[in-house]
DNA sequence: CTAATGACCATTA
DNA sequence: ATAATGGCCATTA
């Protein structure tokens, strides 16, 4: 099982409503690539995978190979408070 | 093998 | 608040 994998694994645990961080991630990986997480979700196609409920350790949207406008969509849809494209970790952290 | 590429992070200016 | 910088590391060419 490769990295991609894993994280994916890990993304899917996230529930709805709630949101992790790059670098959460990684740390659930025993390791410091945070980087390579984004990389691994950048070219994520599986629609069972909510690599949109992943951002920025400072609260951030980060990026979505979809367009951001579409992860904010669906993150707000699903109940998160998105001002600015900046979200509260303390609040909606997993 | 090396080199480049990011959906990143922390620090500094 | 923004912008630049150096580091980071799996993946890809």
């Amino acid at each position: 099982m490769g990295f991609k994998e894993r994280v994916y694994l890990l993304t899917k645990k996230i529930p709805k409503g709630r949101v992790s961080t790059y670098k959460t991630i990684a740390q659930k990986l025993n390791c410091k690539a945070y980087r390579a997480v984004g990389n691994a979700l950048n070219k994520n196609h599986n629609k069972d995978v909510p690599c949109h409920r992943v951002i920025n350790s400072s609260g951030h949207i980060g990026g979505f190979n979809m367009g951001i406008k579409k992860k904010v969509k669906m993150l707000r849809k699903e109940g998160i408070l998105v001002k600015n494209n900046r979200i509260d970790l303390k609040k909606y952290s997993f």
